[in-house]
DNA sequence: CAGTGAGCGAGCTTCCGCTTGACTT
């Protein structure tokens, strides 16, 4: 008989097994092994006519929750069964907060064990703390297993009620929370801001001094005793300065007028101010700054960081990637400072281990900061990591060494210079300690602060010296809107005020985009439509629910009750059953809410409103007392409407498409329309007889008012005959795809073969031969920006003569033989992989992937293969929050 | 796909947090 030891993840069983007497046998719980029923399907038959039971939740009885064991969870809880009835104690040791504290509740609710049952708990998987665990084992903690309830049954009422009035009043299958909803909000609130800019514009002078030989650059900053307007001058709503700033705006020519006026006199030196500070590093990731950094500096999302992180956990290169704690342990401080001393010396040493701080609200801190694994780092070199992989890796690497490494230590120096009535100033940096700079520099959302650390030297200067100034042009600025969120900035942001979970924070991306409230343009998320109709919704008849600071309430409240200080049922049924509780609201405002109005978006000065339809956002104007309607583009959002565009759809439907012109050889007019998928252009009209007439989207960044007829009717042409193919006689052609341009090899029966066109290519211009040059390179290649290469060619395959090749990915390297892909065999490195070996292991890998089961239940809603459009307007926008970018101006 | 913005109306959609698997380039 033995005992049986119950963790969360398997990883975590795998490790804590080799710190474990003989008689220990330790499994994996995969996370909550019971919940809510989150779907009609897994409510059982005998409450299904209850009122509360789509809730889960009996709302009238003490709010008793309704537990069922999810479809996915049904094994293993058997097996956990069967593993119990083998063993004469039961040890639950999950995490010690309150998700693991449930687990365990939840484990002996179902287990109901016969035998001893004991709660342990460690912070660290060492021999010394995992000993001291067993023997300090407690009973599960009630309270804390009640205020996760609390927090479970609380999610489900707003969720489960919020959601269903959305698809009453707006459109179906939508959904509110208590987490995405407020991230939703801060998307949308942020665009607001962006429309409600307005541009402001002033000019400076920059100069290009010498001194001894060295030049170096100053900026206008006073006139006359008078300060100069700066970007923080002007008022975001009004593009004016703000009333009351005594400051000096110049426009073009006042600027030119002013450099005139100073060319060729005298500069001299006023004064030269040096300022020491110092910077510490930053503290050790958690998984919110993990993301962050991951996704500045590796322009990984959210989720593809944690995929990698949770491969590089597994194969124990680092701790635990989902945490909120910045703690480092007593064993990972000595093993950063011994890295720390032997590649960059004692002096770049700390004085002091350094132990930081977690600051961010409701931190439940079960685990350690996410730093390399072991007594011993790791340094990225001594890895065979690949990939992203091994780019995290060093990401974390660095940052943990660089907590244990030595202040920075630089100098900031002005120097005020005076010309006639105009003061300049320049500014430098002197780094006189790197410090920690050496291993780890934080990134910025903002790309311009990144300069911030880079030494910016002047010559040496003092009072009184007489520089020369070479150049002094004029630079005109304008003010640019602040910046969207990023995936970044957004996790940041909800990671500041608490709300959500480091398991969640992906997760809560995936959905907000998932359900159609936003948007990824480039690296910034864009609100929708829809978001703006749910956030105007939610904020007029729930403010209380989309405020920032709900879940920090909520969490009070929840601390309270794992204190005993609160009770759980008064706080549930006011929540929910109070005089102004939330089903008594919902009540209430359904009747209130006018779904037309619901669904109506509310955008400052614009003549047309746009509505919620059944097909997505549309526009509804009036004309000649008659409504008009137009559908706007599928990826249209908020930001890019502007009244031109509303215009022209508008124009489009009552007076027909615009017409280019005619097309040389047939005769038929060309339009240019704005449709659904983009701008396109159309050949002749639609009649009868001709119901599909011919039609051609624009390439990608082509702006609808450039298209000439000449385009049109090349665009209208494609895909177009370059020649026959020299070896085959087949034709060889170029036309425009959903992914863009490309070349086709068109071998009839034998099939199609496609190249993407390189970036150097031109469309109209490309000639037979290079065409031909491109069908010839091979295609597993093409990968992102043509970069990807085989690690290793093993040879082709006995079968079908294609290549079997070792390529790099972010889960590692894995073997591809045309469509099938396999990891390499555990332990097995990429040099030792032989094309004998590579054979069993794809036959292995083919065959399992035919009798796959089919079925997974509608797993994910919609998988729809996401389209694109090609003709997408990238307008690549500014993303420097309250910055200005100069505008380069020729000196007249 | 290149226009629509209604309803005959069953039954369903939906939350947050804990986990991995199977998947892919």
């Amino acid at each position: 008989m033995s005992t049986l030891v119950i963790v969360e993840s398997p990883t975590k069983a795998k490790t804590i097994r080799n710190y474990l007497p003989s008689g220990y046998r330790v499994e994996a719980s995969m996370g909550h092994v019971r919940d809510l029923p989150r779907t009609a399907s897994e409510i059982p038959a005998a409450v299904k006519g209850e009122k509360w039971s789509s809730l889960g939740v009996n709302v009238q009885s003490d709010f008793e929750p309704l537990y069922v064991v999810p479809k996915d969870k049904k094994k293993i809880v058997k097996e956990l069964k069967e593993a119990l009835k083998n063993s004469d104690e039961l040890v639950l040791a999950t995490d010690e907060d309150r998700e693991g504290e449930s687990i365990s509740w939840h484990l002996l609710q179902l287990l109901k064990p016969k035998v001893p049952t004991k709660r342990m708990v460690f912070h660290e998987i060492t021999d010394e703390a995992i000993k001291a665990a067993l023997t300090n084992c407690r009973e599960v903690d009630q309270r804390l297993v009640r205020a996760q309830e609390t927090r479970r049954i609380l999610d489900r009422l707003v969720g489960y009620t919020l959601s269903p009035l959305l698809w009453k009043k707006i459109a179906p299958s939508l959904s509110a929370g208590r987490v995405q909803s407020v991230a939703v909000r801060l998307l949308v609130k942020r665009e607001r801001e962006r429309r409600a800019f307005r541009q402001g514009s002033y000019w400076d002078l920059k100069a290009a001094l010498s001194k001894d030989k060295s030049s170096f650059e100053s900026r206008l900053v006073t006139l006359a005793d008078k300060r100069l307007a700066t970007g923080n001058d002007f008022d975001e709503n009004t593009g004016q300065i703000i009333a009351g700033r005594d400051v000096v705006l110049l426009n073009e020519e006042e600027t030119l007028a002013l450099q005139a006026r100073l060319t060729d006199k005298t500069w001299s030196v006023a004064g030269v101010d040096e300022r020491p500070s110092t910077r510490k590093p930053a503290p050790p990731f958690i998984t919110s700054t993990l993301q962050q950094e991951a996704n500045r500096k590796l322009r990984l999302s959210a989720r593809e960081t944690m995929r990698v992180a949770q491969s590089l956990y597994e194969k124990g290169f680092i701790t635990y990637m989902r945490t909120d704690s910045v703690n480092l342990s007593q064993q990972a401080i000595a093993a950063a400072r011994s890295c720390v001393e032997d590649l960059y010396g004692k002096n770049y040493l700390s004085p002091e281990p350094r132990q930081y701080k977690t600051k961010s609200k409701g931190a439940q801190e079960a685990h350690e900061a996410i730093r390399p694994a072991g007594q011993t780092f790791r340094t990225p070199k001594e890895t065979d990591l690949q990939g992203a992989e091994s780019k995290l890796y060093d990401l974390i690497w660095k940052r943990t060494v660089a907590t244990q490494m030595a202040e920075a230590r630089q100098t900031h120096i002005t120097v005020h210079l005076e010309v006639e009535d105009a003061g300049f100033r320049s500014t430098g940096k002197r780094i006189d300690f790197p410090g920690f700079f050496r291993a780890y520099v934080e990134g910025s959302d903002d790309p311009d602060a990144a300069l911030d650390d880079q030494e910016v030297l002047l010559p040496s200067l003092k009072q009184g010296d007489t520089p020369e100034c070479t150049e002094l042009s004029p630079i005109g600025h304008e003010t640019q809107p602040p910046a969207r969120f990023t995936e970044a900035s957004l996790v940041k942001m909800l990671e500041k005020e608490g709300i959500g979970r480091p398991s969640t924070y992906a997760s809560v991306i995936g959905t907000i985009i998932d359900r159609g409230y936003a948007q990824r343009q480039a690296n910034a998320l864009v609100p929708t439509f829809t978001a703006f109709a749910v956030t105007a919704l939610l904020e007029q008849h729930f403010p209380d629910l989309v405020d920032l600071s709900f879940t920090a309430r909520m969490e009070r409240r929840l601390d309270g009750i794992s204190t005993g200080e609160v009770e759980w049922l008064p706080y549930l049924s006011d929540f929910y059953l109070g005089d102004e509780g939330l089903e008594t609201l919902v009540k209430t405002r359904q009747d209130q809410i006018d779904p037309g109005e619901a669904r109506t978006i509310d955008l400052d000065n614009l003549e047309a409103k746009v509505r919620i339809g059944r097909f997505g956002p549309y526009i509804e104007t009036e004309h000649e007392e008659k409504p008009v309607k137009a559908s706007l583009p599928k990826d249209m959002t908020p930001a890019d409407l502007t009244p031109e565009q509303i215009e022209q759809l508008l124009k489009q439907k009552l007076e027909g498409p615009e017409k280019l012109g005619f097309h040389p050889e047939k005769g038929e007019p060309i339009y240019i329309l704005l449709g659904a998928y983009g701008p396109y252009v159309q050949l002749g009209d639609v009649t009868e007889e001709n119901k599909k007439p011919k039609r051609a989207s624009l390439p990608k960044g082509v702006a609808m008012e450039s298209v000439t007829l000449d385009m049109a009717v090349e665009l209208l042409s494609l895909p177009r005959l370059l020649g026959q193919h020299p070896d085959t006689g087949c034709k060889v052609q170029v036309g425009l795809g959903r992914f863009g341009p490309y070349v086709v090899h068109d071998q009839g029966k034998e099939g199609k073969d496609y190249r993407s066109l390189k970036k150097e290519d031109n469309l109209f211009t490309i000639s037979f031969e290079r065409a031909l040059e491109l069908l010839a390179m091979p295609k597993g290649t093409r990968g992102r920006r043509g970069t990807k290469k085989a690690l290793k060619e093993l040879g082709s395959h006995p079968e079908d003569e294609a290549p079997v090749n070792v390529y790099d990915g972010p889960y590692g390297p894995y073997i591809k033989h045309n469509k099938t892909n396999v990891s390499l065999p555990e332990g097995k490195k990429v040099e030792d992989v032989t094309l004998e070996m590579a054979l069993p292991l794809l036959a292995e890998k083919a065959s399992t992937k035919g009798k796959k089961k089919t079925s997974r239940a509608k797993s994910t809603t919609k998988k729809k293969t996401t389209k694109k459009t090609t003709a997408k307007k990238t307008t690549t926008k500014k993303t420097a929050a309250k910055k200005t970018t100069a505008k380069k101006t020729t000196k007249s």
